[in-house]
RNA sequence: GCGCCCGUAGCUCAGCUGGAUAGAGCGCAGCCCUCCGGAGGCUGAGGUCAGAGGUUCGAAUCCUCUCGGGCGCGCCA
């Protein structure tokens, strides 16, 4: 519809223009909206506004004007000039009820469209260091991620989802020596807890089940483990010496294969709890890409390589740098470390060389907004690979501050103070937590109140738009135990006795339906969608209050029914693609 | 200090890339089923869009400055 009126406007124009009016040589790209209000009509245009100043005429003089020359059609009822200069377009309520129709026959499909054009997306999400389970600050990059690659997905790109497992690095060493020393415990030695270790529970229980399968095989005398250690930070030295020290010891004390053994079964153990946890939050991946494969095959080194062809790289001070501020960074950033190790960086510019290897048309990383300041150096790392680096995009995700009511939740990864996601989901229930976390602007801080998420009452707003569906489902079951039947040629043939005020408004908002889509997924941004299906399900909750459905007449009855089937199409439809689901009962 | 995000109703947030009288939810006041599910609907109160300049037919939206909040600024990941 709206294509249709801007290819009217574009005919009007042109006609203009051959008559000789002044002013019409630059057209600006033509705006069609969908008018707020109901006397400005369905579509509004503002080009006379635009193209009053430079055509040097009255905006209102030029809008008559280009009323007066458009074309007709059989879809628009009536066109009116308001205010400054509007162009405000009235549809035929007949072209109306053919969205009933299309609703009808498109089903689960209505709203798809193929603007992406097959063209591959990938979208790499979460990607959490493996060191511990999900905290709740990562399920809104989980629920973000998962919802704009569903939401890609159906407008026609090919989308890849991934997640990338920082499994080399120090991160992964203190995680050993923190299950290490755990072992140690449950074998009976007396440990002071390093203060940088990973405190939580789940460290404990790897522990546990370590120390149940071989004893006390790997134990070793606490006094051996501390020998020569530099002190903690309690006890007045530095913790990060402390907990470097002991990783070293613990390599020399197992030796290379044991303690391979210890990080093995630490990062197994944590990354199928994280791949259970997102797949029962309703996130799937197409792939789960190791870092540590990027070290071990030669991509670190062949993406140094590369850039040092380009003449990005430079010895100093005995490290290797990447000069990125060459290229938009605000500083030159190490690569390989004096004592000859890749630094995590080093890795990830391998990683995205890889991506855009695979052939890619877009790459997007979706990141905390902590990362933000990681941005140009990537950015930075492409452009040095001789890549596109209009192919990056990186969404960043504001933290959600956790409340319980008024009081603020603390949260630490270290200390193992936080509420998991697998917790929020058990409290919440999926549905509230995918619905909650999606529901802002991701640039947006966000406040999650666990009490309000908690309480399953009308205050939660997922239930408002779940209510809706099960209402229609439940119209559905009263008008079988009436003893009627659904007609659906009968109400299809009688769509123009919809013609009350709340019909008429709702045939406006399904027909809306897959430009939401469209904006939601090109624009990133899943809250669009919510706020839709709020809006539909306002409409449809007001409707049912005004109007009876079951009535006795049956050409408005199986009219109304087509009409509320329609909606509750698209309810699931939009549900669906947000991974929540449509109940039939509640 | 520099950089990024943000500031809209009592609270939590939308605001369709510069449009018409700034909108929802919660909370507050009042009302609506002999009727398809009241987890609903309707009405009302509540705003200097942080503040000040600027750009123009028109600014919550764009530019500059100020104030306030969050987050970054490692040879950590």
């Amino acid at each position: 519809m709206k294509q249709k009126i801007e290819e009217l406007i574009l005919q009007a124009v042109e006609t203009l223009k051959a008559e000789g009016f002044p002013g019409l040589e630059i057209i600006p790209h033509i705006t069609i909206e969908r008018t707020r209000e109901a006397q400005h009509g369905d579509f509004a245009s503002n080009l006379a506004l635009m193209l009053a100043k430079p055509a040097k005429v009255n905006p209102r003089q030029l809008a008559e004007k280009i009323i007066a020359a458009l074309p007709r059609h059989e879809a628009v009822m009536k066109v009116e000039m308001a205010g400054p200069g509007f162009i405000n377009f009235f549809i035929n309520p007949n072209s109306q009820y053919q969205v009933i129709k299309k609703i009808h026959d498109e089903g689960r499909e209505f709203g798809l469209s193929t603007i992406g054009a097959g063209k591959k997306v990938q979208v790499e999400f979460v990607s959490a260091n493996p060191t511990g389970p999900l905290h709740v600050g990562h399920g809104r990059g989980a629920a973000y991620g998962s919802v704009v690659a569903d939401l890609l997905q159906a407008v026609g790109f090919d989308v890849h989802r991934e997640y990338y497992v920082n499994d080399a690095g120090r991160q992964m060493d203190i995680l050993a020596a923190s299950i290490w020393l755990r072992y140690l415990e449950e074998c009976g030695e007396v440990v002071h807890f390093p203060s940088n270790g990973y405190r939580g529970d789940y460290v404990r229980e790897i522990a546990w089940d370590i120390h149940k399968s071989v004893g006390n095989e790997y134990r070793r005398p606490i006094a051996l483990v501390l020998e020569d250690i530099p002190a903690d930070e309690p006890q007045g030295g530095d913790k990060e010496a402390h907990i470097d020290a002991l990783i070293d010891r613990t390599k020399t004390l197992l030796g290379p294969p044991l303690y391979r053994d210890f990080f093995q079964i630490g990062l197994d153990n944590i990354l199928e709890d994280i791949k259970a946890d997102l797949r029962e939050f309703g996130v799937d991946y197409q792939q789960w890409f190791s870092e540590r494969q990027l070290m071990d095959d030669g991509s670190v080194e062949k993406a140094l390589e590369r850039l040092r062809a380009g003449g990005y790289l430079y010895e100093q001070d005995g490290a290797t740098w990447f000069a990125s501020s060459r290229i938009g960074d605000e500083k030159d950033r190490v690569v390989v470390r004096e004592n000859s190790q890749y630094t995590y960086f080093a890795s990830d510019i391998a990683y995205h060389m890889n991506k855009l290897d695979r052939g890619f048309d877009r790459i997007i990383d979706i990141w905390g907004a902590d990362h933000h300041g990681y941005v140009p150096r990537v950015r930075a790392a492409i452009e040095a690979l001789g890549a596109d680096k209009s192919k990056l995009t990186v969404l960043l995700v504001q933290f959600a501050a956790l409340y319980r009511g008024e009081e603020k939740v603390q949260m630490s990864t270290r200390s193992g103070e936080f509420v998991t996601l697998r917790q929020l989901r058990n409290e919440v229930g999926k549905d509230a937590a995918r619905f909650f976390y999606v529901m802002r602007r991701s640039e947006q801080h966000m406040d999650f109140d666990l009490k309000l998420a908690t309480s399953k009452s009308n205050e939660n707003p997922v239930f408002y738009v779940q209510y809706a569906y099960a209402r229609i489902c439940s119209v559905l079951r009263q008008l079988d135990e009436k003893g009627w039947e659904r007609n659906l040629l009968l109400g299809m043939e009688n769509l123009s006795q919809l013609t009350e005020e709340h019909e008429i408004a709702l045939l406006g908002t399904l027909a809306r339906y897959p430009e939401v889509l469209e904006r939601a997924a090109l624009q990133y941004e899943p809250h669009q969608l919510i706020h839709y299906l709020r809006d539909l399900a306002h409409e449809f909750h007001t409707y049912y209050n005004a109007h009876q459905f079951l009535v006795e007449d049956a050409g408005i009855r199986n009219a109304r029914l087509n009409l509320v089937c329609a909606v509750k199409q698209v309810l699931a439809n939009g549900l669906g693609l947000l991974n929540i689901n449509s109940p039939e009962a509640m």
